[in-house]
DNA sequence: AGCTCCATGTAAGTCGTTACATGATTCA
DNA sequence: TGAATCATGTAACGACTTACATGGAGCT
């Protein structure tokens, strides 16, 4: 049930139309979730419907003979948006595919066992030097977003806007540190067995190999 | 795509009937991932139909006069376990409802601030202290699951199948603690910001206050 | 007679994905 | 002429949730 509120926090430093709340959603700007633009558009109509946003029929600038919606904030969607931030939301059910398949690594060999902790790595990588840029950015009010979020805003409270932010991707980046310090340590875990079986064929062995292929009880022994 | 590894996973070490796999990922034991029972029995049907698992119908041991299900892994489940493991999998999207709420937290009082990350912190905590007692369970083979694993292995292997379960709760461990220390910075944070202010009414002062309520284009000022 | 455990199901609905689709305009 | 950007949609499907439902057996 968040994408609705994410869209209606973005639309408070608003108006945007669809497409630019697209944008924001699909590359970069907003890191904590992620949307498609068939999800997008549906459910502004909803919040529309809802009396949660309004819009407004545009031109287009660069095309003048077709239109555009642009959404703001009513005050119910404000409302809104202050009832979910001061509600406290269930926590999500732990779904963790990675390390699920971690779990069962004996299921394979340990040459796959590494590329898996290192694709792991690599990906988190990735995000948190998204994360950190965007951190970069954000110190320096470099985004549109905040700009207009300070903007609106008497100046003895920017420091707390800004403080909520930073805190908020600070912390998405040690969660990637801790799941880049996991992969490393898998790694070297890998290294560890390697030394510690003798076997020089240790990288291509798949372990735990079918001892009891599918034994049926119907099959008695 | 992850819930009919799961359970190709832990049918492994079966047989097992649908509501004993329902108990391993309703409470405790399978800490990573989680299924409802209405979602289980179709997909175990679904196993059985493309040929991964095979069930027999036996007597149930409390009522005689009534049967159920146990399936145990067939090759080609076997075959679909390894594929899974060897494949290297795309990463969930980012969607993270706690901390998009917490890009936002000017939109409520820092006393509610406060009481959304002693919640988190909560939720943390708890979920920690159940996987250390997992991964003592683990450590010292005191789960009927690893009894069989590695009662079904060579001795050569225990040491590497009991490491890679050792890892990854580990690693989910290392994560709950990143969460706490996040709810915490997030605590500490509120309290430099009420001292920074020089506001008694701080903590229940609403930032981000309507400055800007609902403008609209069609109302120019 | 009612509670709990075992064991299994269905139905309705939400959330999200991929893929397919269109139509205006500018730029190379 | 074709590609890229802006702007907006629909359809089909998969994953997951809550709620409703049943029926045997033993225990108090």
């Amino acid at each position: 049930m968040s994408l609705r509120h994410a869209l209606l926090a973005l639309i408070e430093s608003g108006p945007f139309t669809g497409y630019d709340l697209m944008q924001k959603f699909d590359h970069t700007i907003e890191y904590v979730w992620r949307a498609r633009h068939s999800q997008i558009y549906p459910e502004l109509r909803k919040l529309e419907a809802e009396g949660f946003i309004a819009g407004e029929v545009l031109p287009r600038q660069d095309a003048p003979r077709s239109t555009k919606v642009a959404y703001h904030l009513t005050p119910e969607g404000r409302r809104e948006l202050e009832r979910w931030v001061t509600e406290v939301g269930p926590q999500p059910a732990v779904r963790e595919p990675q390390y699920l398949k971690a779990l069962y690594l004996e299921f394979s060999t340990p040459r796959n066992a590494r590329r898996q902790f290192e694709a792991h790595r690599q990906h988190f990588v990735a995000l948190r030097d998204g994360y950190t840029a965007h951190v970069d950015d954000i110190a320096h009010e470099r985004t549109v977003l905040m700009q207009r979020r300070l903007a609106a805003s008497p100046e003895n409270e920017h420091a707390a806007i800004k403080a909520f932010k930073l805190h908020t991707y600070r912390g998405l980046i040690a969660r990637c540190k801790a799941e880049i310090d996991w992969a490393e340590a898998g790694v070297s875990l890998l290294e560890e067995l390697a030394g510690a079986s003798g076997n020089p064929d240790f990288w291509d062995t798949v372990m735990h190999a079918s001892a009891s292929p599918a034994r049926s009880a119907s099959t008695p022994r």
